[in-house]
DNA sequence: TAAAGATATCAAGATATGTTGATATGTTTA
DNA sequence: TAAACATATCAACATATCTTGATATCTTTA
């Protein structure tokens, strides 16, 4: 029961649909290139990413000082979940770079 | 998206998951019998009710003085996200008759 | 049509969740 | 090892959601 309401409570929240649906569009991504796309607080988008790891639809590795997030291969309730992410027609920002890539 | 987070928000929470699970095994039932089964202050449970409702899980139809309720088939995420709850291990109330079934 | 039963809605308080700015932790490179 | 960059965590406030008790609406039956 926790499990799936963790899962319910991830998906309950508009920025974090569009954090998946763009890691979905754009593969693996570090938190510096998401932070530069949407325009949005570190501290903030940190707190989504946690979340949404946590709810198991995250992976994450480190590389150097980067983070590297990336969907995680689900099935079930949570993939039926990032299959109809896919379907909704929503605008994303555009994948932005790092300000300055000095590595990786 | 609108349509997808009141889907997600509808499963975010126990005392629904707990209703669709119950109605999932029980079948059509009235407001009364979900009320005295779940032991519920009535307005409490009319509103889960009705967030269900809202969100496309449940249909209901009156017949004479009562109201009753029925899961509602659906498909994709919706689908899924039943097929899961008919899966978890919770522990249900029994199913209460309505204090006296005058009709019906 | 009045009374009673069944369900829905409303307002107020309690609890949970999201946002923000500041601070802490971890990693690399000079 | 110090400085700079990348990410995570914390505390305070704002907003949303749940619970409860009271009240309103709808339907049947006396």
């Amino acid at each position: 029961m926790d499990e799936f309401l963790k899962t319910a409570s991830a998906l309950k929240d508009e920025t974090r649909i569009k954090i998946l649906k763009f890691l979905l569009m754009h593969g693996e991504r570090c938190v510096c290139e998401l932070e530069a796309s949407f325009n949005m607080l570190q501290s903030r988008l940190s707190r989504h990413l946690k979340i949404l790891k946590e709810a198991g639809f995250l992976n994450s590795k480190r590389e150097g000082k980067k983070v590297l997030y990336s969907i995680k291969k689900v099935k079930g309730f949570k993939k039926a979940a990032l299959d109809e992410i896919k379907k909704l027609k929503i605008d994303l920002p555009t994948l932005k770079k790092c300000s300055i890539n000095t590595k990786t």
